[in-house]
RNA sequence: UGACCCGUGGUGUAAUUGGCAACACGUCUGAUUUUGGUUCAGAAGAGUCCAAGUUCGAGCCUUGGCGGGUCAACCA
């Protein structure tokens, strides 16, 4: 708390306190998280939930969750679904206040008809074809509708019968009476309602006009009594409606202390990914990705499968910041919170991804011994383990080199490294196939080195990861890498899409070799010695365990080696 | 050629009433290390898009350029 206290302010928080100190909206903060159920949250959307209930976090307010769901046809209640759990997944918690757009129906629907009392809205039979032709282009201006100076009860007349189901999808609309000239496009003469004969998924067969978005997000917040609506910067221009519609609507007196002002931040961007919701509905429907929580998808439950932990996301979005910049975050910096987090509180393990056999020839056969091995190095408090040793074993074939360079510590013929834990072995002898391919190594191993010390106080430079080969339990593991190969996946040549820059690579499945603890282990989170994060993944339920590689750990040998 | 918004190391974010441009990620050294992980010590990297002005003093204020973004769904 006192180290928040010291921390630069954003220009939200600042806005805030200013706020706070002026007295506004009597020193009540109130803020809302507004998800359209339209698709999955990604990790956008986690920076603006991590904003909004943070800031009613630290400035003792409430931040509301409210769906946006004035567009039937896209939406969708495993949408609703999702969104909460992954709003509670990252920690955060709006009690009783879950509202839904759809709940100020008919209230909205009562100031439409005070607009249209007030001289200030009516309905337009043009279609959309020519709504759209008149709107003019943002240097021309608009035409003015032939339906635009309709007498009030005419109109209200229409609207009633709009309502009333009269009226076939898309043969009028209410449009707000502004100003078809204006340099901002979204003054000129918006639509409020549309026809729409759809089933909803909160009020069913009742409504068959639609509010459209800012005929219902500025007076949601009314109603909820929002004093900071945070959206991001392309409602810029949506401002000067947000506001008219709530000037024309609002007649009660103390309405300066209700008031809403909308407040736009950037948006989170991140290289190698896509950051939009029709896009990744594309790599979805057209199976690209498995699903909208396949590990590899910015979504926040494809992260919380890859093994991603709502600490680090968290995390995450407080280091990237709030500003009004265009900005894309390297994917570097959530990778590294997420180590950061995983680090300091995984299980070690021991497993090997891509085996070598090695055979300690001085290692009697049929022999087996128990090794005590440490759990987390940074944290004593979570103990030992036992880890089994025998002749045969399984190790790296990246950490054998026939002919190894100068900075190579790790083993090739005739020299000595340690095995994690265990002993220092030497190699002696490789064997090879008919392609010429190492497929064994003949070691010996010091037997006073148990352990992983010599007491003649000798040193070797590697250390490596291993598993008893007939100890060892199979599993599956699942390395994930960026789903596209460029850092914008947008810039493509003459005819392709960004799914032309897809990552064929992006996931590699193979069979691991882990040490027998796993089978009775029930965390979730490990890291394998050496090799990075894993996350158990319980979704798919097989003989062997699934593991998804969360990242790897850095790795400033493989920088080396590409010298 | 309209309106609105934004330009600070490679990336992201700071710099409170104008006062030595800071922090994080990344990069590079070195030390420690039974994970080439972690940790620790250090370094390089921007003179703040450009120009003029105000000022003792400008990243911050003014003016004019330049560059980028957003807006013309009966989407949100």
């Amino acid at each position: 708390m006192s180290s928040e206290e010291n921390k630069s302010l954003n220009f939200i928080e600042a806005m805030i306190e200013e706020d706070l100190k002026s007295g506004k909206h009597n020193g009540r903060i109130q803020t809302r998280f507004p998800p359209e159920p339209n698709g999955y949250l990604h990790i956008g959307h986690a920076k603006s939930i991590c904003l909004n209930f943070g800031l009613a976090k630290k400035y003792n307010g409430k931040c509301n969750l409210r769906f946006d769901d004035t567009n039937p046809v896209k939406e969708d209640v495993e949408y609703v679904d999702s969104i909460k759990e992954d709003i509670r997944w990252l920690g955060f918690e709006w009690e009783d206040r879950e509202y839904f757009a759809s709940d100020y129906f008919d209230q909205l629907y009562e100031w439409a008809k005070l607009l249209v009392k007030k001289g200030l809205a009516y309905v337009d039979e043009s279609s959309a074809d020519e709504v759209a032709a008149t709107r003019g282009t943002p240097t021309v201006p608009g035409k003015e509708s032939p339906f635009r100076n309709r007498p009030v009860e005419e109109n209200l007349d229409l609207l009633e019968r709009m309502k009333s189901g009269e009226f076939p999808d898309g043969s009028r609309v209410l449009r707000a009476k502004i100003d078809m000239a204006s340099p901002n496009m979204h003054m000129r003469d918006p639509v409020m309602y549309r026809i729409k004969h759809a089933h909803h998924h909160r009020t069913g067969n009742k409504w068959c006009i639609y509010p459209m978005y800012d005929f219902a997000h500025g007076q949601s917040d009314f109603i909820e009594g929002i004093t900071h609506s945070l959206c991001t910067l392309e409602f810029e221009v949506h401002r000067p409606l947000y506001d008219w519609f709530l000037d024309n609507i609002i007649e009660d007196s103390d309405v300066n202390a209700k008031r809403t002002h909308q407040t736009e931040f950037a948006r989170l961007n991140m290289n190698y990914t896509v950051m939009s919701k029709r896009l990744l509905l594309q790599l979805v429907k057209e199976n690209h990705v498995d699903g909208w929580d396949d590990p590899r998808m910015p979504t926040i439950s494809g992260l919380r499968r890859r093994g991603y932990t709502p600490e680090s996301v968290r995390n995450f979005a407080e280091r990237v910041g709030v500003a009004k910049r265009e900005n894309t975050i390297d994917v570097g910096l959530l990778e590294h919170c997420v180590r950061e987090d995983l680090n300091k509180s995984s299980q070690r393990i021991m497993g090997v991804i891509n085996p070598l056999k090695v055979t300690i020839e001085n290692y009697p056969e049929g022999k087996s011994e128990d090794l005590d091995a440490v759990n987390n190095p940074e944290d004593e408090n979570m103990g030992t383990r036992k880890v089994p040793f025998s002749r045969n074993l399984f190790i790296e074939q990246d950490d054998f080199m026939e002919e190894p360079p100068k900075k190579f510590f790790r083993l090739a013929p005739g020299s000595e490294v340690r095995l994690r834990y265990a002993y220092f072995i030497t190699c002696k002898k490789v064997v090879k196939n008919e392609n010429g391919e190492v497929v064994e190594l003949i070691c010996t191993y010091d037997p006073e080195s148990k352990g992983g010390n010599s007491p003649d106080g000798r040193k070797v430079k590697g250390t490596l990861h291993w598993v008893s080969a007939e100890h060892a339990v199979e599993s599956e593991i699942r390395l994930y890498d960026r789903l596209f190969e460029k850092e914008n996946p947008y810039d493509t040549k003459e005819g392709e899409t960004f799914l032309d820059n897809m990552n064929k690579d992006s996931l590699k499945i193979v069979t691991g070799y882990i040490e027998p603890f796993i089978k009775d282990a029930t965390m979730n989170h490990y890291q394998f010695e050496r090799l990075g994060y894993f996350y158990r993944d319980r979704k798919i339920t097989g003989e062997k365990p699934v593991f998804n590689r969360t990242a790897t750990l850095r790795d400033s040998w493989a920088k080396i080696a590409k010298q």
